[in-house]
DNA sequence: TTGCGCGGTGAACTCTCGTTCAGTTATGAT
DNA sequence: ATCATAACTGAACGAGAGTTCACCGCGCAA
């Protein structure tokens, strides 16, 4: 068996495990993991793993799993550029949604979408946002904010006259706050989730 | 100070350790880390933590972290009602978008969308689809598919004159596949992150 | 004031964990 | 076929891990 082959079967082992039970195993489990008979296998396997940037070690020699091994979803090209081999999925790292999508996790939040106010900007009803709480909006970021004691999304624009905000959808028109304009939180990233 | 907001802030450093490492702290490092002098102290909190749902043990008492505690984002309601309070913020359990997205992670790939053909289905060019690969598209999935030569998203319906592929935009028109059908996969999710 | 319980200290203990070393077997290139 | 190197076995070791136990002190209610 090619040696490249039996590492990638043992990466995925290692996968699973990770998945139920959320930890990097032992020695002892990696035993019977892979079939190893000795644990000085695994001492081997584990410095190639650290040398390929699977895991990693702390000063003191602790070992964690790194996000080419715990990632759920490998990160391709374009859809133009066509669906991959096999080769090229094994060839792709693989990555966390959570670590691409949230920056600060004690601020962000997920709500569910009320509404067609930013229709055009294909943000539908039923959508989740991931809302950032705390930033102050940049220009035509898209904020959660209270407009005639109700929340909704808008664009966030400031102008000549102050701040307004724009719906993108058609049907409505853009506001002006009077006076108190709250904001809940910036929106970093829409999800829509399928059946 | 009141006990439960002690215990709050424990969770709080227990998080951001989790964040940095990627692996549960062991008592020595918890002993700085809550400022405890005595070992039992830690062991003491982790019995609660454990209870309240925040780390298990598998059968032999090795410790994981679960979602309510390593997660990244907090699910709240909807937008029309309203942004939460701190105390709302914290009734809510954390979970990883992971979880939340992925169901097959060694059949799941990101792709970044190209083209205006699923446009009124709300999927913007540089959006990011989730993609499973594998399974038999349902009626109106979204799927992945080889069309004249070049891979795009169509919504797939089965008719009485077999399989055709549409479009979510009125420019263009649906297509009947002659012969062989490519389908790379079907479209779980949609991401959209800004910024 | 007294008594109780929670939350903590400090020390002792056991056992498992990761590492090391010497030696053996398998693998793949020449 | 030969040989160097990588992969693995088996045993021994030492450190560090988590657990347990005895005890303490403070807040709080009776």
């Amino acid at each position: 068996m090619p040696r490249d082959m039996r590492l990638q079967e043992r990466i995925q082992k290692l996968r699973e495990f990770w998945r139920q039970e959320r930890r990097v195993p032992v020695y002892a489990e990696m035993l019977d993991l892979f079939g190893y008979k000795s644990k000085n296998a695994v001492f081997g396997l584990l410095k190639r793993l650290e040398e390929e940037g699977y895991v990693t070690r702390d000063s003191k020699g602790r070992m964690a799993f790194l996000p080419k091994l715990t990632g759920t979803v490998r990160l391709l090209g374009s859809i133009a550029a066509g669906f991959p081999t096999p080769e090229e999925e094994q060839a792709a790292d693989a990555t966390t949604l959570d670590d691409y999508l949230v920056r600060n996790p004690d601020r962000t939040f997920m709500l569910t979408v009320r509404g067609d106010s930013m229709m055009d900007a294909g943000i539908l009803p039923g959508d989740i946002v991931l809302v950032e709480k705390g930033p102050s909006p940049a220009q035509r970021d898209i904020v959660v904010a209270r407009v005639d004691d109700e929340w909704t999304l808008k664009y966030y624009v400031r102008d000549a006259a102050g701040v307004r905000l724009e719906p993108a959808n058609r049907k409505y028109r853009f506001i002006r706050p009077r006076q108190s304009l709250e904001i809940g939180g910036v929106v970093r990233a829409v999800i829509r989730k399928y059946a």
